[in-house]
DNA sequence: TACTTACATCGACGTCCATCAATCTAAAGG
DNA sequence: CCTTTAGATTGATGGACGTCGATGTAAGTA
């Protein structure tokens, strides 16, 4: 706050509108989003997503890590409800989530809708 | 399905759809949804894509870091594409680039689209 | 029972990242 | 000129993350 002289604050600092993300609500997105920011896990999903079902051993080999990294990775797109999976004898199904996925698409679209 | 004892492997592993994300698109993709697995990243864009301009003083107040975090973080988005800035006088504006958000949840879109 | 298989979990290692204090750069005012 | 201000850059630090070998676990098989 200096002087008004040629009132600069005014176009600098504006009142923000206080709809903006809470801080929970942020700390959930970013959460779903850090599962999507993992080349390796982008290309697990898309094979996935790709088929009505898939069980891990069918990613080790095109993906090209071992085990326990692929095991890592279908845990972290469990967690953030991308994926779901099935065990059934010994092998673990995996089915995408479409409703999530379009949750992240309309949270992106409500984001860039202006609230003047 | 857990009677067809006799043939697993057909079960298993079938060959995979070969249209699945190349390694570079998967390493391009990710690197923007990295972009918004952080909190403090999806707020800033929150608050930015609220408004036709921002200035980077209009941030540091509500998101709660240090200025050289908010540039940090200003510098992640506009190198994802999601927001873009103009040095004007001494202030930086930033605005948002819905065309990249479209993008992005247009690829989700993708995602989920079978290909059988 | 013992063996194999599919997957999860643990432990460790290396790398990346978020954060901030300090500093630098450039622009506006006096 | 000098001072102030907005923002970027640097360097350091603490924590989170990806990766894999080794091990554990549970289900199928002989």
């Amino acid at each position: 706050m200096t002087t008004d002289s040629s009132h600069p604050e005014v176009l600098c600092c504006p009142p923000l509108a206080g709809t903006a993300l809470t801080e929970q609500d942020a700390v959930q997105m970013a959460s779903v989003y850090a599962a999507l920011g993992d080349p390796v896990r982008l290309r697990i999903l898309s094979i996935i997503a790709s088929q009505d079902e898939t069980c891990s051993c069918n990613l080790e080999g095109p993906i090209g890590k071992s085990q326990p990294t692929i095991s890592h990775h279908t845990a972290k797109l469990a967690a953030a409800g991308l994926i779901v999976g099935e065990r059934r004898g010994r092998w673990t199904w995996w089915r995408a989530v479409p409703a999530q996925m379009a949750s992240l698409g309309a949270a992106l679209s409500d984001l860039q809708t202006p609230q003047d």
